[in-house]
DNA sequence: GCCGATTTGTCCGTATGTATC
DNA sequence: CGATACATACGGACAAATCGG
């Protein structure tokens, strides 16, 4: 990314996370940065905005921008991002494990149709996955792919990382992603192919995957073992 | 809000709520927008940037805007914003009771501080409550407000909404909250204080609430039982 | 209480770049 | 190649909140 204001974005971003603006203490006025990085008035607002939706700093109307990110608190999960499980596995330094259990291509029927946004008849190609991690089988994910959009899912493909098939050999961006998370009862098939234990409940993330076109390209269900899950995230206070 | 964007998004929010511009449709060109709302090209770009954070569009370079929000989905949740339990309960006509098990001050240990980030030393009021709905005991939250911020509560306030208390009466505005969700196995205490039944995981929201200074004023932890919790989000992918 | 300096918030008009068709 | 449409950036103007004298 070139955009200026990313760039100024993440150069503020850096000196909050190590302590060149502490937290609790105000940004340098508006003015001053506009003078430091030698950009518009507007684009440097652009570069606050981004770090008021993430969490780092909070506006004052009239006094100045107020930095709200700790140095201790360690982002350990992504905010507000998209990253797929080798990603994480790698950032977190953690031996990680894909298991394909099945492969299939099917037709939308009317109720996945309505189900999951994608066009009824259509062809989708679903894939059912299981994750260790350290040894142990904590997730479990049900993918359904737009085949026109993304064609070609081998099983090898599929136990490295879907992801990096379509963002790289594929060439399609992924630009966003919805997401549910809901608690349910462990079923007997998560039990088959999990390593539960006592643990009788799961955290459900079911997402759906825009491409830059605006295409639904994917429906995943996620089930994830209870004790290692971990999802963060900032919200703002809608203005009433 | 009085914001002219801020009426131009909820304007065309509402155009794609209710299938005047349909689902995988594009909008009409920021030109023949910028005509409609007879606003600057700049204004209504900011407009657009919401709808695409609220994962309602998606702009396609050289293309169109699309929309990728479906009429069927209703958000019975709010995506990235922020509501209070008796918010979330008049949206969904179900009866809410609230039940105050504790009210205290305590002062803030050098423990707190690290794990809240709140400062060393402070008074802190500190509130015990469990929530019913629909007659059932299903969600145990602990707040820690800062008391020279939050002055004053009471039983009553509490079993009312400390956030109308806090928005009404003291005349606060929240701003924004960080939050995580963890899975966590139930403890005797909430054992004894839900209606757990064979329920023995929790989802856990830890969230951390700033006001329009930037102020940390509350840490909450909510957690939930499992099988009535949902959580909704909207994630875009970073640009690499 | 008022005024003026500072700082953030909103909006406009314009210019240029880049992707799509 | 040209037309269209989104993306980025600039500079200027005014509004609104804060603070100190």
């Amino acid at each position: 990314m070139k955009a200026r204001y990313d760039a100024i974005y993440r150069d503020i971003r850096a000196s909050i996370e190590d302590g060149t603006y502490p937290y609790q203490e105000f940004l340098p006025s508006e003015a001053e940065l506009v003078q430091k990085y030698s950009c518009s008035h507007n684009t440097l607002r652009r570069a606050l905005a981004l770090l008021r939706e993430q969490g780092f700093v909070q506006p004052v109307h009239g006094k100045g921008v107020r930095v709200i990110h700790r140095e201790a608190e360690r982002t350990t999960f992504a905010i507000g991002e998209i990253e797929s499980f080798r990603e994480v596995g790698k950032r977190s330094h953690v031996a990680t494990e894909t298991i394909v259990l099945a492969l299939e291509h099917i037709t939308a029927t009317p109720e996945t149709a309505r189900a999951t946004g994608f066009e009824e008849g259509i062809d989708l190609t679903s894939v059912e996955r299981v994750r260790r991690i350290g040894g142990e089988r904590l997730i479990r994910d049900r993918n359904l792919f737009r085949t026109d959009s993304v064609p070609g899912i081998t099983k090898e493909i599929a136990e490295r990382s879907i992801y990096e098939y379509i963002e790289g050999d594929l060439g399609l961006r992924i630009a966003m992603s919805k997401r549910t998370i809901t608690g349910e009862r462990a079923t007997a098939r998560d039990r088959e192919v999990l390593d539960l234990d006592d643990v009788d409940y799961l955290a459900v993330v079911s997402s759906q995957t825009f491409d830059t076109q605006g295409i639904l390209i994917e429906c995943t269900e996620s089930r994830h073992r209870l004790d290692h899950f971990c999802f963060r995230d900032t919200a703002v206070r809608q203005k009433v």
